[in-house]
RNA sequence: GCCCCCGUAGCUCAGCGGAUAGAGCACCGGCCUCCGGAGCCGGGUGCGCUGGUUCGAGUCCAGCCGGGGGCGCCA
């Protein structure tokens, strides 16, 4: 087992299991040995025996000979753990031999559905939509590498009040022109047109309103022009996402216009189960404990007075899709913080109505807003909201200047600057979205985010060229280094030996990796295996700092930190792999 | 008015109920003829306030203060 973390915790477990069954060893890392134990304190009351009594018994039963080389009680009742050399070296060969880094495949594997992106038909993508398709890409990337299904979901706004106006628009402007507006990604001025005339023209908002009910009623001609915006947009959508790196294809879109057809199902079935309350015109379900303004209950919206469906039924409708037919075991909602009532309310009503078993768990992975310097709104300095496309342009044409300032681009090719250009200016966007706690608003900074100092992403690029860097020049240095590197992928012949506090302080680390990912996964919380990925870089900086690898004092040891060396940057490509963002060989 | 989220060093952020609260940036001072200096080492009483729970609270609970967001027919 390479994962250090979950085999100290099982050996743990049997000697806090002697003493008080299920009691947990609270296992943590500890800045006094490598781990520490602190469940004896808590112990103390439930046994009614001195904490320190109760350490010593966990120090006496568990089984750890082969693990540690010191096991001792100290403080008030704390057990530290250190690791013996001899395991810390066994792990680390095993780490190195085996392709998955010691992440082991989940022993149940689930069916998780991740709903995320969410972009609107004729509609500007912005920094809002950044998060939820970066968090939501990371989230299914790390899902699956540890074996379960992902579903990933797009669930596009592609229905609605605003397609009469938008269609109606699209008539007046003539296709040809709508089609040319669309595919160069003007959706802002498309959008805001039709807005425009819609507010201004009251014969425009009378018609925008009988096109809204052809839509709905199916009329063919309607349905083929609503189709000339959607396709354009996601045409659109998918330029989006090729910049971006992102998981998502047309296949994973189920927008809003996939559920229209289930929604009269949906009110009849709450009607049947006797949820359905009229209230204003309105058929609303009123889950218990939400109020309004004025102290009363607060409905969930299904049918507006109009006869139209809000979005609560379309969000129902898809809690039973995703159940029922795709067959979720899980359903990750990656939305804004701002819907986190209106979702907590769709899952108690889907519970309710029985739609949502006690098995299926539903959550709203939520994040804050993007900021700008100034810590409001990021803004445009006209004011409007910054478009994707926009700021990645931008990202990527600041990494490429960035890296003509520092002439690190002579020994590359055009095109090899232009794709480093384009992994660090996207790594960097990306990086500084995913390394923050995402429940947390934070600063947009271009500045500090394509720094190559400090928790950044290019720094994480450039920790990992660096190591490569090593390889090429032990490649051409010696035949016997490239074999070594050779060797140590494929795990045959490598030694390991630890010597040097650096290089047991980086092995250590490089344990740390299973750990990392799934606390990742359990918070979904993509920052936590960002935050692994800089500790490890910044120890792995250390080491190299002391301690030569090239020029190591002897042929063993030089062996051995290339493996050291080989494994962390397998660690830091596949980690930020992991959260969606490339590692060039050289930059 | 009610509900949700946030408040940690000058700035940006980590801290899963555990020991002396940590990084990066910025600033100051050192180091390095060495595998990519985009480096290394050193320099710091800061958890919004007040109570409570606990052997132990930045972390949990209550109230308050400050910031953001939400609260019936937009999605």
């Amino acid at each position: 087992m390479a994962d250090v973390t979950a085999l100290l915790a099982e050996r743990l477990q049997a000697a806090f299991d002697a003493l008080a069954p299920g009691a947990d060893p609270v296992l943590r890392p500890s800045d006094r040995a490598d781990f520490q134990a602190n469940g004896a304190l808590a112990l103390a009351r439930q046994l009614g025996r001195p904490p320190r009594e109760i350490a010593d018994a966990v120090v006496a039963s568990a089984q750890l000979g082969d693990v540690c080389e010191r096991v001792e009680v100290s403080g008030p009742g704390f057990v530290n753990l250190v690791l013996s050399r001899s395991f810390v070296e066994r792990s680390i060969r095993e780490m190195a031999a085996d392709p998955r880094l010691g992440v082991e495949r989940t022993g149940t594997p689930e069916r998780v559905v991740v709903t995320y992106s969410h972009p609107n038909v004729a509609k500007e993508m912005h920094v809002g939509h950044l998060r939820s398709t970066v968090i939501g890409d990371a989230l299914c990337r790390m899902l699956e590498h540890l074996g379960h299904e992902v579903v990933r979901e797009n669930h596009i706004g592609d229905w609605g009040t605003p397609f009469g106006m938008l269609i109606e628009h699209l008539v007046d402007v003539g296709e040809e022109t709508a089609v040319a507006e669309l595919s160069v990604g003007d959706l802002t001025g498309f959008y805001q047109a039709a807005r425009e005339s819609f507010d201004r023209d009251d014969d425009f908002k009378e018609r925008s309103r009988r096109r809204v009910v052809l839509l709905q009623s199916g009329d063919p001609e309607t349905l083929r022009r609503w189709m000339v915006l959607v396709e354009h947009s996601i045409c659109y959508f998918d330029e989006v996402y090729a910049k971006l790196g992102v998981l998502l294809t047309d296949g994973d879109i189920k927008g809003e216009s996939y559920y229209n057809p289930m929604l009269p199902q949906v009110v009849k079935d709450l009607e049947t189960a006797g949820l359905l309350v009229e209230d204003g015109g309105a058929l609303c379900v009123f889950p218990p404990g939400y109020t309004n303004r004025e102290g009363n209950p607060l409905p969930l919206i299904v049918q507006k007075s109009d006869g139209g469906f809000g979005y609560a039924a379309t969000d129902l409708a898809s809690v039973r899709d995703r159940v029922d037919v795709v067959g979720a075991t899980r359903i990750l909602y990656v939305v804004g913080a701002p819907q986190a009532q209106h979702l907590q309310m769709v899952f108690e009503v889907s519970r309710m109505a029985g739609w949502l078993p006690a098995g299926v768990g539903a959550v709203h992975v939520l994040f804050g807003s993007v900021l700008g310097t100034d810590h409001r709104m990021l803004r445009t300095r006209a004011g409007t909201s910054v478009k994707l496309v926009d700021l990645l342009d931008e990202a990527v044409s600041r990494a490429a200047a960035a890296m003509a300032e520092r002439g690190r681009d002579a020994e590359l090719s055009r095109e090899e600057q232009q794709s480093v250009a384009t992994a660090l200016g996207i790594g960097a966007v990306k990086y500084a979205d995913l390394s923050t706690d995402r429940v947390r608003d934070y600063v947009f900074d271009w500045q500090r985010m394509l720094s190559f100092e400090g928790d950044t992403g290019p720094y994480l690029q450039y920790a990992h060229a660096r190591i490569r860097s090593i390889f090429r020049r032990a490649a051409s240095e010696t035949t016997s280094a490239e074999e070594a590197g050779a060797d140590l992928r494929t795990g045959e012949g490598s030694t390991l030996v630890i010597g040097t506090p650096e290089e047991r302080a980086l092995g250590i680390s490089l344990l740390g990796y299973a750990a990392a990912i799934a606390a990742a996964v359990d918070e979904s919380s993509p920052s936590k295996l960002c935050a692994y990925l800089y500790a490890l870089a910044t120890t792995f900086t250390a080491f190299y700092e002391r301690c030569p690898v090239l020029r190591a004092p002897d042929e063993e040891s030089k062996q051995s930190r290339l493996a050291l060396a080989e494994t962390t940057a397998r660690v830091l490509a596949e980690g930020l792999g992991l959260l969606g963002i490339e590692a060039p060989e050289q930059m």
